[in-house]
DNA sequence: TCACTGTGTGGGACCGTTCCCACATCACAC
DNA sequence: GTGTGATGTGGGAACGGTCCCACACAGTGA
């Protein structure tokens, strides 16, 4: 009994006293059985460790229930970054409440060869998860396959995509910051070809520009060799902003340049820190930090994501929140309903960011509140 | 062209002029076909944007080359946690090198339902990372499909168990802080449940006694309500040792922990600090530097994993690191000899733990060497 | 001319389900 | 006794591939 990997219906019929039609309709559950026979094939299922094959099933229904998640990843590994992780685990739990299975797959370059085995899986729709080359959108274009995109980077209107309002959370960053009484800030930006960073550096410049800062951002300015050092903006009575791109948003980037730079935080040159995202941040606050500039006595920090790291360092780092919950959710459940041929699904779903006050930028604002 | 999502073998070979055995021989890649003939099925599925269906290949090699990987998670998602994080990634690039895609799945309570799902899925095997309830695994034993576990709590000899070496690394943690002169030690051990976590502390505990310093830790205790206050161990001219543990291995655990006794490490009672992981380790050591405790001038604290966040503290945690890439490199590897029938995989592979020092217990003799 | 061999192609069973349809049985009314 | 409808069960095609086997055809040697 115990030697056989997998029974199929026909031997579980054979021994049942059944036949394949009926015993097909005890296990699936739609048709008529009488209770005798219902239970002699229950009996039976139980005795030989059952279990219908989905491939099989999904044969015929040419539907397999099975969703293909696709992972950006640049060089480094991606499901261990916390925010993507965040992500996979809301869309893991969202599926499994609406009936279906993740085929999870990280991507570097051969991003046609993804979509392949995915197509060949015959998955019932796909997530696209952070920006993808953009030839990548026309392939799957090609077969009508439904999918969503998360956080990515493209522009455009046919992809139903659900972004994090980044621009918006930019000038909230910034206004925070304002009202904190800080007037001479200091950018890191992240890699300007990836939405998100790109719109949160906007966002942050048109507030405080607003606010009368003259910001002076070139979103479109090419990082050069490792890290492109933007000038100071122009000043005036208000303050100034000086903007620092990065070609990478990680922790390592961050720490590379402050490393260059803190002598000018230990002039008192900047009183405002912010970074595209928490990474980043980090790294340059922890330079900071080992160089006996106070955080947020002398310089304020703040980051982008509001991942885990951020909320357990010393200083707490104040950040803008990412909803990742509402985010994997929803991604799930817009591509249910478009694998059902529902109409009318909205094309841009963004989330409300908001700004998560920590150690990072207490001041004087805050304590009153 | 566009309407139809996906084109069989016999529209195909309709299309190409040819028998569907022939176009299977093209496609497959095994069998005969002369040039022209092969030219022309391969125009047609270029045309047609053809993809074979896995969902019927598996169905005939009774073989699907689908993974399983089954992550045990608590209230908590569990993707983000870094560690795990990092072997899912791990898991996924050696999987994608041998030809398999993976089935993610968190599992929460009801153990058997995810495995129903991969035996209907009719994975080729299972990865089990991290504990599940034992019968969980009496149940994947009645279904003969192979399998492997990951930095699981089983010590069933029958398991294929890829551990990393937990007792000798709480070991050269022991000896680390033992080095660096410190003689009174407080443990947070996490979880005693969770197999990692209890030979941390016992391999930590026996280490310091054969240093001479009594440790008397109790593996089997249960922790009360919410977190289990061990007492001092007996004390000797060399020095003690106090071990409280908690139910939990989370960041805010450690926090809760250190609330109730940071007062007890400002009047100088502990000098080295244990956890049994990094999450604990942090919580407790931020709420030492919030209450102006410095580390590692006045006590040294120290973690286990080696995860992102604790080498991105500041100061930087001084850890013991898992090999998480070997771990999930290994368990692809293994598991697709196990799917192969290859005899004699060894039951218990253990990987090499590694202190990793760095800020937080930086003493004398680091700076010495 | 005939048997023989090799080569390329087609026919069709099979994998494990679902589901439509046919059919057997029975109760009941006419 | 026959027709009718409800009820429960079985037969078999279909899903999209793979692969074994048969077969047509050409070239070769006796």
């Amino acid at each position: 009994m115990e030697t056989k990997l997998n029974y199929s219906l026909r031997e579980l019929a054979q021994l049942a006293g059944v036949s394949k039609s009926t015993a097909s309709r005890v296990i699936s559950g739609n048709g008529y059985a009488s209770p005798d026979v219902r239970e002699r094939v229950l009996k039976a299922a139980e005795k030989l460790h059952y279990r219908p094959s989905a491939v099989a099933r999904a044969m015929v229904a040419k539907r397999t229930h099975n969703i293909g998640v696709i992972v950006f990843r640049d060089k480094l590994p991606i499901v261990s970054h916390t925010l993507y992780g965040k992500i996979i685990d809301e869309i893991l739990m969202a599926a499994e409440g609406l009936g279906y299975s993740i085929f999870l797959k990280t991507d570097r370059e051969m991003s046609f060869r993804s979509m392949d085995y995915m197509l060949e899986q015959r998955v019932d729709g796909l997530i696209l998860v952070s920006r993808l080359r953009k030839n990548v959108i026309d392939y799957v274009k090609k077969f009508n396959i439904p999918y969503v995109m998360v956080n990515g980077s493209t522009e455009d209107p046919d992809v139903v995509h659900l972004v994090s309002n980044d621009e918006v959370g930019g000038e909230r960053a910034a206004e925070h910051l304002y009202a904190c009484g800080h007037r001479r800030f200091w950018i890191n930006a992240g890699p300007g070809e990836h939405r998100s960073h790109s719109l949160r550096l906007s966002g942050f410049c048109r507030r405080l520009e607003q606010l009368g800062i003259p910001c002076g951002a070139e979103p479109d300015q090419e990082p050069d060799d490792s890290i492109r050092n933007g000038k100071d903006s122009v000043r005036n009575d208000e303050g100034y902003v000086r903007i620092a791109k990065s070609p990478e948003s990680s922790f390592d980037f961050g720490r590379k340049l402050m490393e260059k730079h803190y002598e000018e935080f230990r002039r008192g040159g900047y009183s405002a820190l912010f970074s595209t995202n928490d990474m980043l941040a980090l790294g340059a606050m922890k330079v900071l930090l080992e160089h006996g500039v106070s955080v947020p006595e002398e310089v304020a920090v703040m980051g982008y994501d509001n991942t885990d790291p951020a909320r357990m360092y010393h200083p707490s780092l104040t950040t803008v929140s990412v909803d990742a919950a509402g985010i994997g959710r929803d991604a799930v459940a817009i591509l249910d309903k478009l694998i059902g041929g529902e109409e009318g699904v909205p094309r841009l779903i963004e989330y409300e960011s908001e700004v998560i006050v920590r150690q990072s930028t207490k001041c004087k604002e805050d304590m009153q509140e």
